[in-house]
DNA sequence: GCAAAAGTGTTCGGGCTACACCCATGG
DNA sequence: CCATGGGTGTAGCCCGAACACTTTTGC
């Protein structure tokens, strides 16, 4: 069997308000290739998996700054593009504001998730010309005396099924990762306001968050620079870095 | 690059007392071969990896009772056997009591890590006839604005890297999983005391529990059957079940 | 002054920790 | 009867949820 590996890349973007007074709200994207599938890279003979997954990266946005991490490998016959290949998918994070370079076939799509019920999500991507939709559900099985969970799509979709099962598990490890690491930075700048920082949990997790209690959980995790942000705000809100003596040992 | 597996399989064993009276303690254990290396298998084309590693666990112990999942896929070339290798590591579990058979050439070794700091951990690996020891270092660096982590021997070991990084990372996904799923009940018989499941997170977290508050915390996981265990101690114990009501949304 | 965001303080409840205490058993 | 493990109860503490309240700014 041979190996190909391919990426989910993951930012987000700043919604549009009517009232320019009011805070943008940002919202969590996704990246596609116009065939709605991911961008997909080889992994040469000598060459790290990581390193090739690395080169992919830079070569998409022409930047090193970015975050990856391996999210799984996929070993169904029936999602391989080719009979001999075993997909390997990494996880992306990039922060807009350190693109340089985007490719034409590509895109950032919005992602809205509605949950159907405790197993079906209606999954919905969009960007400014294309809408794709589609529904997944987790069925819960158990195997050989341990409980075992498989995603499948409810219908045939414009999107095929591994596509939409990378994405199910590439979010369910963002949630994870944002309560036990420190990814939520690599979202934003290395000068953030707290809200910022509140929104990226925000739209990971899908729920409101208190502002109150966020700003007592996180503190620890950030260090108060003495600036201050200006952007046509009410009143002007402190600029945070991530507190680099915060470690946790992180699984 | 082409793909190849290996297992990393964890099991436990009663230690003998002294004083027959006393509860036999349990111990966490790793199959090893005897070159100190993993079992490994082939992928055949057209072949899920998942069951390409469950027919080798049926292989090793000729029972279909054991859970696995997969841990991880080791993309750094230095580590490969082959250049042109990839190698995708799954994580077994398996009750003894329900192993039937046993290749000549591998055996279970005794797990025992002492943290020598924050940084080094000192694992021992022993059988009847062997003793196998090995320092590991956790390096953390920054790279690209994030923050990541290395494992490395600190010396030659008779262990090769990979494998010291393989038993180290499966320890670690252990630890999350024993807080997040229903893994310690693949380590027991169906029917279980409470004690034993407490010995069971004991082991993996390396730490003493409060027994009255153990028992209060996984009550809603298992359910209480009307038998009791009678083996030669003082008071006897019920035995319990897994709950399969109680279903938590696992990462 | 008012709307909205930044930031602080307080109360409440649930879950974990630590420990005291009773029950059951076999030697 | 006593050592040991099974099992229950409870008091204290910490952390997160909820929310009231003050401060700062632009219009």
């Amino acid at each position: 069997m041979k190996i190909k590996g391919n990426l989910i890349i993951f930012s987000t973007d700043n919604e549009e308000r009517k009232d320019v007074r009011r805070l943008k709200e940002k919202k969590l994207q996704l990246l596609l290739l116009d065939d709605n599938t991911f961008p997909i890279f080889d992994v040469k003979k000598d060459e790290y998996i990581k390193d090739a997954a690395t080169y992919k990266m830079e070569e998409l946005f022409g930047t090193s700054k970015f975050y990856i991490e391996q999210l799984y490998t996929w070993g169904d016959p029936k999602y391989y593009t080719n009979k001999e290949e075993v997909i390997v998918t990494y996880l992306g994070i990039i922060n807009k504001k350190n693109i340089k370079t985007m490719l034409k076939n590509m895109d950032f799509y919005d992602i809205n998730i509605e949950n159907e019920n405790s197993k079906i999500q209606k999954v919905t991507l969009c960007n400014d010309s294309r809408k794709i939709q589609y529904r997944i559900e987790t069925i819960t099985k158990r195997e050989r005396e341990n409980i075992d969970y498989i995603n499948k799509l409810v219908q045939k979709s414009e999107i095929d099924e591994l596509t939409a099962i990378i994405i199910h598990t590439g979010i369910k490890r963002l949630r994870n990762r944002i309560e036990n690491t420190n990814i939520a930075f690599s979202f934003l700048n290395k000068e953030f306001a707290i809200s910022e920082l509140q929104q990226i949990y925000e739209i990971i997790l899908d729920k409101k968050l208190i502002a109150a209690n966020f700003r007592k959980k996180i503190e620890p995790m950030i260090k108060k620079t003495n600036k201050i942000v200006k952007e046509s705000a009410y009143r002007p809100s402190s600029l945070y870095t991530f507190n680099d003596a915060f470690i946790r040992n992180w699984v």
